[in-house]
DNA sequence: AAATGTGGTTAACAATTTAATAATACAATA
DNA sequence: TATTGTATTATTAAATTGTTAACCACATTT
């Protein structure tokens, strides 16, 4: 963990991208850029970067176009993407995160609000990594794939187990149920739209504490 | 995010402890003390603080050992973290931010420095954190699709949730009806002119607070 | 190989919640 | 007072979620 993180920046903005880069690098981080989209993702390919700041709109394939391809890879699965836009446009930013994007930023830039997200982005993923998570008398604990709840051992099934992880990893938080398809299901799986609900009821059943919450036309939240 | 920040403040030395609460307290912030780690183990869990100082020396579990345990816990997950030490040995802070911790301050303490650093925290916190609005008293939280008025939570339905949302995003700005519909119901659904009426009596009604504005024949605006 | 168990998905229907409309009452104003 | 616009309430329609059971693929056991 002692490791350089690698940060790629994609925009077709040469100021932007010397801006970003020279900040990111005075934290430390080593920088590499792509100018569009294509390059991007050969650059990705070539660099296998911790962290992907993409902007939306770059000459042939966009932002949100490169973060669809990169997921589909293994390889980047589990690479932060942060998207950058001149749009807050809220439809744009929902699509954004679902397209499995870690954070979104909008132009104009800030560096040291940049530069603090990407931070607090690398902290988050050393926390999730840590293989057990306390919430209340209710532990999770993903090395050994167990839920214990006053020291009783709970077996869920592995997307059981999954999307409980995923809504507990932020308690109160609403997670939509497009943004828990693509956690827990992936962007290339399809599935139809009861199965998160029969997830959901068996997690109930099984845990048999009152601690999923649903939020009608939104999504489900984890309480405690 | 109440509007009184509460911070807790862990060391062994009386003094420190009550030079630093003195100085904290003066500026406004709600302030508890710990004696050791365990203590602050504790105390973090019964006041839910959002910021902890932390010594790393200290008798029994050190800064470092309460640090990494709060951080399982995904209520302490975005909680702010300063450690505070003697040493100011490069190895000992570089564990300590890998740790987690947000900062890290070498005694001997200077007051003004500390408390501009607890300042600055706070401030990048409110700024990262874009998805809680707050307008005097009234709190919307769109992560967890919360209302929060006097500390009370309200339940808001979809559209409500998102008509007060827009409403409150710009305070004593005039909605017209027709931008209201775009941003809330989109240009494709086309609904009857009362349903807006409808969904500003139930959020008055719920909300039980005067605080959205008719502005005949032009639209509503939010104010406090 | 056959039988059984398990996890994951879907389909069908029930229950619930939310949203939209219509009808009526009210208020302000020209 | 006639007009215009909004508030209120009740009613209806639509959307969303809950629940159960059934099914399939695959693993495990007999």
């Amino acid at each position: 963990m002692n490791i350089v993180k690698k940060i790629l920046i994609a925009d077709d903005e040469p100021d932007i991208l010397e801006i970003i880069q020279f900040n990111l690098q005075a934290e430390g981080y080593e920088v590499a850029t792509a100018k569009n989209g294509d390059e991007a993702i050969e650059m990705a390919k070539k660099h296998q970067p911790d962290l992907i700041i993409l902007d939306i709109m770059m000459p042939g394939k966009n932002g949100i176009e490169v973060c669809k391809i990169l997921r589909t890879q293994p390889n980047f699965k589990h690479t932060l993407i942060i998207f950058l836009s001149a749009l807050s446009d809220e439809n744009t930013e929902i699509s954004g995160l679902e397209t499995g994007a870690d954070d979104y930023l909008t132009k104009p830039i800030r560096p040291k609000i940049l530069v603090s997200k990407v931070h607090s982005l690398f902290r988050r993923l050393v926390k999730e990594d840590a293989s057990i998570t306390q919430i209340g008398d209710l532990i999770i604990d993903r090395e050994k794939y167990i839920i214990t709840y006053n020291s009783q051992d709970i077996i869920l099934a592995r997307k059981e187990f999954e999307l409980l992880a995923l809504l507990a990893s932020k308690p109160s938080k609403v997670f939509l149920r497009n943004d828990i398809l693509n956690k827990v299901w992936g962007t290339e799986v399809i599935v139809g739209d009861r199965t998160i609900d029969v997830h959901i009821r068996k997690i109930r059943q099984k845990l048999n504490l009152d601690c999923i919450t649903t939020v009608k036309g939104v999504g489900y939240k984890f309480e405690i």
